[in-house]
RNA sequence: UGGGCCGUAGCCAAGUGGUUAAGGCACCGGGUUUUGAUCCCGGCAUGCGUAGGUUCGAAUCCUACCGGCCCAGCCA
């Protein structure tokens, strides 16, 4: 039920063929498997419903499910922490579900809300009360916050810190009857004000919020606590271990302490694991809000976003970003993970499944004076050069073509193999042409077209087809290549590691060209077939996904999911002065 | 200056006292190639934050120091 698409590899296999858990959490769980603490395993995924998910939740979400599905009888639950209705709403609810699914994770019928457990909740905090281990406080927030003490200086007892537990209790039930105004009153647990640790000095575990709960409604003005509820829904849950990262790890011994007091029916242990961080993106919830609030980009599914529903609208599969989470690994370490492994991801796992077609960005027209006036022909391609079962299409010849600004230079540097005056390349699975002479605007001075001659015995499969010339580029042919619109996206920061420098925003570190625009490229006109969501590789470009058709146009768009290595590229780049443009 | 956690290559990450410190990404060479793609082969830490110590033997044990991250929401 747990199980993604493919099998999840809960071992590494060591070169002697021995097998060890793969990180330290699954070592921890075949432990308590092997000592019969446990007979099998409980986990859960618990997003609060106050954003979209991005890939550090993928992080989480392959751990928690992935776990599950490695032991017999084990299952993971999706629980919604939806205990702050200012934030929360079922909007987002409905989004997390999706992109969990689309993850290729199924919770089945274990799908629960913290909100599901309020009144059980509310009646272990009763408990609480009466075993003078919680009391309501009558402090306002500064005067809490002041009574708290800092890092290095205890906290000092709330004068209502002994109020009798009748008061408490008469106070919490009319606190919950909504007799007070928001901020009024809190309950509190009783523990130690003097504490090193911040999280045990008498947290707050109810708080007044007159809000309509998107799950509740108004059944409810108090609502819990994150420390109070968490570990008590871990416990109604019979979690077995419960994972989360490591800013929670200072607040395990409230969670333990929680559930020692009370008559729970589990007691799960905690461990904590470090979140992700990946360079040139950022990855906190509030951060990605601003972006979207503020506009910088166009959605929480932007593609230019480190969102599960981004990287989806950008073409990314599934099966690439589960990849990626096991390469990663899960280490207690804070890491900072190269974006440039999640491309290797993308490309490999796209690489195996995507058809090859011919695209052209920036188009160049090649006239072919050789070629029979008015007359074109089809050229058989296959969809995939290693791959002869994904088939091939028909291609259309003219002697009218597009090739790409960049693959011709009108004084190329030694290593260009493509275009150039007097020089021959190859067209992908059509003819070797050569460049005779070049079109200029006399104004301008720009290049506007090529005349070119063609070897009519060298087309694919002819009898001169083994002729070897350096290069081969794309094309498409003029009149059979149909307009599309093409969306270019880079990495949506300009900097490795855009939130590092505190005292700078991170939004003045966008990448001005993290998007741009191709409102008119050609396609061969296979891809007149072309349906959101499909991908394809533009033979030496990237990868390319389908996205919703240009409003105004009526255009199909390709939005880039990455591009291909490219090592021309670099060498271009080590080469000080880059060469010349055609 | 309190508490918690973490330091193995440019980035991840195995390793839990005993052969030459796994593997991946990146990078650098080379081969194949009608994608400068893919694929294949090779290279890449006398070194495990630093300094001492224990031991026949230390990334693994001990001590001290250094560096980084998290915590003072009626957020999660």
């Amino acid at each position: 039920m747990n199980q993604p698409g493919s099998e999840p590899r809960a071992e590494s296999t060591a070169p002697d063929g021995d097998t060890r858990p793969a990180d330290f959490i699954r070592a921890l769980i075949a432990q308590d498997l092997s000592t019969g603490k446990h007979s099998h395993v409980v986990t859960r995924f618990p997003p609060e419903p106050n954003g979209y998910l991005h890939i550090g939740h993928a992080k989480s979400i392959c751990l928690n499910f992935g776990v599950a599905a490695e032991h017999p009888g084990s299952y993971c639950t999706l629980r919604f922490d939806d205990t702050n209705p200012a934030k929360e709403s079922a909007e987002y609810m409905e989004a997390i579900k999706r992109d969990v699914h689309w993850l290729g994770f199924d919770w089945g019928s274990r799908l629960r809300h913290a909100s599901d457990y309020f009144q059980h909740l509310h009646d272990w905090a009763v408990d609480l009360i009466r075993s003078d281990k919680a009391y309501v406080d009558s402090l306002s927030g500064d005067e809490i916050r002041a009574y708290r003490g800092t890092l290095t200086e205890p906290g000092r007892p709330s004068p209502y810190r002994d109020r009798p537990v009748e008061e408490s209790l008469d106070l919490f039930t009319r606190m919950g009857r909504g007799e007070f105004d928001d901020g009024a009153h809190v309950l509190r647990a009783k523990i130690d004000m003097a504490s090193p640790n911040l999280n045990m000095r008498d947290p707050i575990i109810y708080r007044i919020r007159k809000l309509t709960h998107h799950m509740t409604g108004d059944a409810w003005c108090i609502y819990p606590m994150y420390d109070f509820s968490h570990c008590l829904s871990d416990a109604i849950e019979c979690v077995t271990h419960s994972l989360c990262t490591l800013e929670f790890e200072d607040h395990r011994p409230l969670y333990d302490w929680f559930l020692a007091q009370l008559d729970v029916p589990a007691h799960p242990r905690q461990i904590e694991f470090a979140r992700l961080n990946l360079t040139y993106t950022v990855m906190s919830k509030r951060r990605l809000n601003e972006l979207v609030a503020e506009g910088h980009v166009t959605g929480w599914d932007d593609p230019r976003m480190p969102t599960v529903s981004g990287m989806r609208r950008r073409g990314y599969r599934p099966e690439a970003i589960r990849d990626f989470c096991e390469r990663i690994g899960i280490t207690k370490k804070d890491a900072v993970i190269d974006m440039g492994l999640l491309e290797t991801c993308v490309r490999e796992d796209l690489d195996a499944v995507t058809r090859r077609v011919l695209a052209v960005l920036n188009p160049l027209k090649v006239i072919i004076d050789n070629y029979p006036e008015g007359h074109s022909e089809e050229i058989d391609a296959p969809y995939h050069p290693q791959k002869p079962e994904m088939g091939s299409r028909k291609l259309a010849f003219s002697g009218q073509l597009f090739i790409d600004r960049d693959d011709f230079m009108e004084d190329p540097p030694r290593k260009f193999f493509r275009l150039a005056p007097g020089r021959e390349v190859r067209l992908r699975y059509g003819y070797i042409i050569r460049c005779n002479e070049v079109l200029k605007d006399p104004a301008s001075g720009d290049v506007i077209a090529l005349r070119c001659s063609y070897d009519p015995e060298t087309r694919s499969g002819g009898a001169q087809s083994g002729r070897k010339v350096k290069g081969t580029i794309h094309w498409v042919s003029a009149a059979h290549a149909q307009p599309v619109q093409v969306r270019l996206y880079d990495r949506l920061f300009s900097v490795p590691d855009p939130g590092a420098d505190k005292s700078q925003s991170f939004k003045d570190l966008l990448n001005p060209d993290s998007m741009r625009v191709v409102s008119q490229a050609w396609v061969e006109s296979s891809l007149s077939k072309a349906r959101p969501g499909d991908r394809y590789q533009f033979e030496r470009q990237g990868y390319f996904c389908v996205d919703q058709p240009d409003p105004e146009t009526g255009r199909t768009v390709f939005n880039r999911t990455v591009t291909l290595r490219d090592s021309w590229a670099r060498l271009e780049k080590q080469g000080s002065q880059s060469p010349r443009r055609g």
